[in-house]
RNA sequence: GGAGGGGUUGUCUAGACUGGUUAGGAUACCUGCCUUACACGCAGGUGGUCAUGGGUUCGAAUCCCAUCCCCUCCA
């Protein structure tokens, strides 16, 4: 017998979703204009950075479940700003600019390389777009903003203008981290650290007037000309006749004492430590403690300075091999250990941090963080653990932050130096200033009143403006018409930048605004592989986005996400589980299709079968469970809960109890019944469903019950208690369960084949599913048992 | 060394805060079925000393203590 169903295609086809989003595109029904009535819900989506391809799988996954918070946002009755931003200033793009034309940029005119960044950049964001488009994001594409725009990167000035008049910028001229090969300070936040296979090498020092010596270890041995000091610790045995001794450092024509001290670790090679300018953050300790004179070792980019001498201006690499040679040679050189060390890179190069002196622009932090562990107390966190990963990093900050860098591709730093009294000269805020390539907007020096200027060549560390989101998307320093409420409501972001992204965004709205940028803060883990290994091209494990959304779809992607990535754990890509979320797409397909052959029934009739409010009870609890998850944006507790009602219970169980009803060709109660029950729980479950796959459910709503966008309609309500109904939901399953058990363990004598499904059985029903009897009978064949 | 997270069947995971009848689901595997929505399916089955040791309790995957292993961050 065939039937006609509105729904025709036996399969969903993912191809759809393109035509689908050209509908929204043209609808315009994802990001309706503003309803002014409506309460803001602004997301302070996090701008993607395109430092490479392929987009990290983790960041599509990413997107999508921000995506999901902006449809739960509307379709919870709030006006939502869901921006879309790309991230585009700073050393990665740089680095990736280096490598794909092999150019380096010091050696490479500035404009140029510019222009080369650029172009690297749109090519790369593109792609981004794209991915996020398919993706079915409902954002605002058609006012994406990027962080190196003119009137972005506006605002980054002013509000280092305004920090400045207000004191809480300075220069100062301390060691600090140097990436050598980037050529450039970096942040504390910007190290990595890794363990590093080294030598450890034992060295002679003769004391003075004696003929022993003491051997010192030391992973740093090209530093020996500017070790200022020895040091023991008090407690070490050994050394307690040597402390105040001087000592020859082997190799350079120079003595140094030996102090005790407690930072030297007797189980650390000799237990006799050499202190340099400046080896680790700890030799700047010692330094200052000690009352030491510095001697500058390297100079940024990581050659040797004239102190050095003969081992001046060498690559410190090579400065280390002669080094070593000669304390072999001339017989300084006890022995080399080779050891693990845990040693600082500069996270985007990946090469070993040196500690040189630098003058650079310190931003005020360590007087905040008080403050910002009030703001932080005050934040929500979903999930509520990850608050822990700021309250580490806020007690971890030790100094202010540099913010100077000295490289292109960034937000200029808005200064220009007097010629005559190098005094530095701020332009007014609210513009864009390039002081490398343009004249000041001044005359004269405001100090000594000359008219000849040097521009600032450095740019800001990248956070400086990606910091800046929350106030960018919102009314911050604009006049224009953009009115969008700040703070924000939420901001999503991933774990692994917490102490950046998030602390500096606290740091830099709070300096400025006095408020906390966000109520909410969203952290999702990363994707790692299936095996549980983070991503990288070296491991040769990351996987594609683009041709998995192709072959399986958005929706089945997102209902991936959704459904295996509990909210702030990690999450295991796998293309197998991307393949099988898709298998419950075409479930939920067949169950429409089912159901798109009865007429639509959206009165509820009179009175209910009993098996209809049963199953509407199990309804009621879905209901509740979602909107529980959809509460905390953890789409993880929807998605499942969803699945397993749609499988497991409406359609394993219920859809084959009621067919027959359904089926029955009259207009009884029973039927009418029925067929409103099943319509009731499809536009419940589509309702439901339509944040995390809005592509599937907008298709069936719309060629099942209405043209208007389901996303333009309300997350479900809990109607009617049917609570009660709930003690039958196991006892059903048992039963339908225990019935197909015996059909299949009957072996017919003449086949011995077993009864299939539709065959008639005789069994009692038992009397606690007296309700149901009728439903039950008709599902499974029963016949009366012979009393 | 410090902080946090985790260790549940071949694999992935729910349950742990609020201890309680056969530890739930998915996937893989095996068996049987094309039953008029669906083989991207249906039904059934094999598979777990819930990391280890101790404790609290009538009763522990769940609470407490110790130990081991893995991951992340910080020093």
């Amino acid at each position: 017998m065939s039937r006609t169903h509105r729904i025709e295609e036996k399969k969903w086809n993912s191809n759809n979703e393109e035509k689908i989003r050209q509908k929204w595109e043209n609808a315009r029904v994802d990001n309706a204009p503003n309803i002014r009535q409506l309460v803001p819900f602004v997301i302070d989506t996090p701008p993607p950075y395109p430092s490479g391809r392929p987009w990290h799988i983790g960041a599509a996954a990413h997107y999508a479940q921000i995506d999901m918070i902006a449809r739960t946002a509307r379709m919870s009755g709030f006006n939502v700003l869901f921006p879309i931003g790309i991230d585009r200033n700073g050393l990665p793009i740089e680095i990736y600019t280096e490598k794909k034309y092999k150019i380096r940029m010091r050696k490479t005119d500035r404009r140029k390389f510019l222009e080369l960044c650029k172009s690297a950049l749109d090519e790369l964001e593109q792609e981004m777009i794209e991915i996020m488009k398919s993706l079915g994001l409902s954002a605002d594409f058609k006012n994406y903003y990027r962080t190196d725009s003119s009137i972005f990167r506006a605002l980054t000035q002013s509000t280092f203008i305004e920090l400045w008049n207000r004191k809480m910028i300075y220069i100062a001229n301390r060691p600090n981290n140097l990436c050598p090969d980037c050529g450039t300070t970096i942040a504390d936040a910007e190290i990595v650290y890794e363990e590093v296979p080294t030598k450890l090498v034992y060295m002679n020092f003769s004391i003075k007037d004696e003929s022993r010596g003491i051997i010192v270890a030391s992973t740093r041995p090209e530093l020996l000309f500017a070790c200022q000091a020895v040091i023991v610790n008090p407690n070490d045995k050994r050394y307690g006749d040597v402390v105040g001794k001087r000592v020859a450092v082997p190799l350079f024509d120079k003595e140094v004492s030996v102090y005790a001290h407690y930072s030297a670790r007797p189980e650390f090679g000799t237990g006799a430590v050499m202190v340099c300018s400046y080896g680790d953050q700890n030799d700047v300790l010692l330094f200052r403690e000690l009352g030491l004179k510095e001697i500058i070792a390297t100079d940024i980019y990581g050659r040797t300075t004239v102190e050095a001498e003969p081992y001046a201006n060498l690559p410190i690499q090579e400065a280390r091999a002669r080094i070593i040679s000669d304390l072999k040679t001339y017989g300084f050189l006890q022995k080399t250990e080779d050891i693990m060390h845990r040693t600082p890179l500069c996270e985007r190069s990946k090469t070993p941090v040196e500690i040189v002196p630098l003058q650079d622009y310190y931003l005020k932090q360590l007087e905040c963080i008080p403050q910002l562990k009030q703001f932080a107390a005050r934040l929500k966190f979903y999930p509520e653990i990850h608050r822990q990963i700021l309250m580490n990093w806020l007690d971890s900050v030790a100094t202010d932050w540099p913010i100077s860098r000295r490289r292109y591709y960034g937000t200029e730093i808005p200064i220009w130096y007097c010629a005559n009294c190098k005094y530095p000269n701020l332009p007014p805020p609210g513009k864009y200033y390039r002081p490398w390539e343009e004249d000041p907007p001044f005359d004269k020096c405001s100090s000594c009143g000359a008219g000849k200027f040097v521009g600032e060549e450095r740019t800001f560390d990248t956070w400086m403006d990606s910091s800046l989101t929350a106030l960018y998307i919102g009314t911050y320093g604009k006049t224009d018409t953009i009115q969008h409420p700040y703070p924000s409501s939420i901001r999503p972001q991933a774990k692994d930048i917490v102490r950046t992204w998030l602390y500096y965004s606290m740091l830099r709205c709070v300096q400025l605004t006095d408020k906390l940028p966000w109520s909410k803060a969203w952290i999702m883990g990363f994707g790692v592989d299936e095996k549980g290994e983070k991503m990288s091209k070296s491991r040769g494990n990351v996987m594609d986005p683009i041709p998995i959304i192709k072959t399986y779809g958005a929706d089945a992607f997102r209902f991936w996400s959704a459904s295996e990535c509990n909210l702030g754990y990690d999450f295991r890509c796998s293309e197998q589980k991307i393949s099988v979320a898709k298998n419950f797409l075409s479930k939920l397909w067949n169950v429409a299709r089912f159901i798109s052959s009865f007429d639509t029934i959206s009165e509820k009739p009179t009175s209910l079968a009993q098996s209809d409010m049963w199953l509407l009870g199990e309804l009621q609890k879905l209901i509740e469970e979602c909107r529980k998850g959809y509460s905390d944006f953890n789409f993880f507790i929807p998605a499942n809960a969803i699945r397993e009602y749609t499988w497991n219970i409406f359609a394993a169980h219920y859809i084959e109890m009621v067919k027959w009803r359904a089926y029955l060709d009259d207009s009884s109660q029973s039927r009418q019944s029925s067929i409103y029950t099943l319509h009731k729980c499809m536009t419940t479950i589509l309702t439901l469903l339509a944040p995390i796959c809005p592509y599937i459910t907008e298709e069936i709503w719309t060629t099942m019950y209405n043209n208007k966008s389901i996303h333009l309609g309300k997350l479900p309500e809990i109607e009617e208690d049917y609570s009660n109904y709930s003690k039958y939901t196991q006892p059903i399953i048992n039963f339908n369960s225990m019935v197909w058990n015996k059909k299949k363990s009957y072996r017919s004598p003449e086949t011995g084949k077993p009864l299939s499904l539709k065959d008639p059985i005789e069994l009692a029903i038992p009397e606690y599913l007296s309700l149901f009897e009728e439903d039950l009978r008709m599902m499974h064949n029963i016949r009366r048992s012979a009393q």
